[in-house]
DNA sequence: AATCTCTATGCAAACGTTTGCACGGATATG
DNA sequence: CATATCCGTGCAAACGTTTGCATAGAGATT
């Protein structure tokens, strides 16, 4: 660790000039007269002369530094959305800082506590499941770093949005079911605080109401978790009550997934005994045997919106107290974990 | 953009103070009476006051970001890893920053072209799998940076590298498939410059000659990548020849998910007719049917130990020229798509 | 020869922080 | 009463860069 970078001061004393008049040259200053700039830029590029963004940042009052927050990186949803982020900002002057919430409130605070020792040009985050207290994202707000929530809304907080229409994906993926001759459909859903999963429940129900089949609520079951494993024990309840449903709907694939394993097990036939369909569209759901039937989301798209939208923010000029609120449409995405509808071919 | 942060001037200003007394003062200095302590830190933490981190590391000359530079952070492998990562450094002054090669050289190069215009501590790298010139991380090691190279081999660069045993892992693999009655047992493989892929097929190779097994080169077939598509044309080669395998030996699970597929949609039997074995063990795989028998990588750990070893390389005061070469064993698990060895329960 | 106008460059301050050194005042020692 | 010792604090430099202002020198105009 005792790198000494090349700056303009050594520049500067080789040439025997000083260190404004290196700057100007370095800028293409009108003034200065051609051989200066030339003899400069000569020597800077011989020397590798890279400028101290630090020493700039300092001066400009600014910073180059992005987080982006994301409750788990692992999951395809989040690491789409976050490729989708860099793509936009690596051919910005920006830098991303990738932070993960691990799905806890707590870790999220603690990061925003961190965050705010660092200097920061802006955030997007995707709170966690178990965020209901907005106040770390309020703090960033009053400090005028710009912000965006990107997902999962928190409803009653305002900001920059870019979420997804969860509400109509569900319906639609429900409406299908019924459409193709299910009557007890079932719904696996997840953490009741996440905007994305009550508003998916909201058009599972409705869909139901749509078509005025009655909303049971054994057929309802919250899995505890987001992996596989959180949803083996209720694909099992609902397969061996006894009003057993002929669809489930999952709200996201490794859900799915996971019910199509315990439904095999279980020997129901799929999609002629129980019809599935999940959430996500993973790369790997089409692979599976049958192929799971899902609703894709455009989760690259939304992650390049959000990082747009913020670069936006960081860079105008004018002071606006208008929030965007940016909703991307889903797509049903028909296999073989549902039948198909009468004459649909 | 207007935010004008609490500095210690301010804190000087209000108290009719020096700007040292303060810094120091929120030190501890012992030379400072208890009064004045007690006062700045009331009043600093009354306005929120936080440390400016350009102004200290321009001081000092240093920086608290890490780069990651991972070829994709789409597949579990690489978002896990980087789960690892973060989880030692979220715990420390270091934040990383994380970039995305998209598996080519030239973005490679590139961020690490403009890596070198920001100040950074060090950087953790797994190669993209056209990398095959080494020089744009030799400049890094140039300029001090410690650099650790993760997964991925960079055969004659020498550095600070943690890996994974593949060849013992596709041995073992390859060798269970014998000893459980497999005889043609084919291979697909992916780019040959990867050093991963490349032990992988050694480690084939040697289990096929350690058994007396020919090696044909009709039952190597190299995948155009790494995804589940990439998987579909080596399997229908491979089953429609004239010299149908008993056993499939995939470089990775999404290969070995996409011969899956395929071999059933051929009629194949899964593993009485072709046994199939992947590698790198995602998450879904123990849910497909039958599951899917892989070898597991310690991938989080692996992670985990990149990132000590370059805390330690930034913090060490000494300078040694011993590089360290950290090798991770892997597991096989066994599950539906190969068949049991007789009397192995 | 005195003044004016350019042209090309340098000076110094600023960004926020730390730290070696110096200094003023109080107390203790001779 | 003079000197030594100590305590608490401030000054100024340093990190690398930019930029408004000043200025030196040259040439042009009177």
């Amino acid at each position: 660790m005792k790198k000494t970078r090349v700056t303009i001061k050594d520049i500067a004393r080789e040439l025997k000039i000083s260190a404004s008049t290196v700057s100007r040259a370095l800028q293409d200053h009108p003034a200065l007269k051609k051989e200066t700039k030339e003899a400069v830029k000569t020597l800077a590029e011989k020397w590798n002369y890279q400028p101290n963004s630090m020493a700039l940042n300092l001066l400009r009052q600014t910073s180059t530094t992005i987080a982006v927050i994301v409750p788990d990186i692992t999951s395809h949803f989040f690491s789409a959305a976050v490729t989708g982020i860099q793509d936009i900002f690596v051919s910005s002057e920006y830098n991303i800082m990738i932070c993960i919430s691990n799905e806890s409130y707590e870790e999220e605070a603690l990061i925003i506590e961190n965050l705010s020792k660092v200097q920061i040009a802006g955030v997007l985050v995707a709170p966690a499941s178990t965020t209901l207290d907005f106040g770390h994202f309020r703090k960033l707000q009053k400090n005028d770093i710009p912000l965006i929530i990107f997902d999962r809304d928190c409803e009653g907080f305002e900001a920059h949005k870019v979420l997804v229409d969860d509400y109509s994906g569900a319906f639609e993926a429900v409406e299908y079911l019924i459409k193709s001759g299910c009557r007890k459909i079932a719904h696996i859903t997840g953490a009741s605080n996440l905007s994305t999963n009550n508003h998916r429940l909201q058009g599972y129900i409705d869909a139901l109401k749509n078509n005025n089949i009655p909303i049971l609520e054994e057929h309802i079951i919250q899995a505890s978790g987001f992996t596989h494993e959180d949803g083996i024990q209720p694909t099992e309840l609902l397969l061996r009550s006894n009003n057993i449903p002929d669809a489930i709907f999952a709200v996201n694939d490794r859900l799915a997934v996971s019910a199509m394993r315990t439904a095999k097990k279980l020997k129901f036939r799929i999609p002629e005994d129980i019809a599935i369909i999940g959430f996500d569209d993973e790369p790997h759901s089409s692979y599976f045997t049958p192929a799971l039937s899902t609703v894709w989301q455009p989760v690259y798209s939304m992650g390049m919106l959000s990082a747009r939208i913020l670069l936006h923010e960081i860079e105008k000029e004018e002071e606006s107290k208008e929030f965007r609120h940016e909703v991307f449409k889903t797509e049903l995405v028909i296999r073989g974990t549902s039948k198909r509808i009468q004459g649909d071919f």
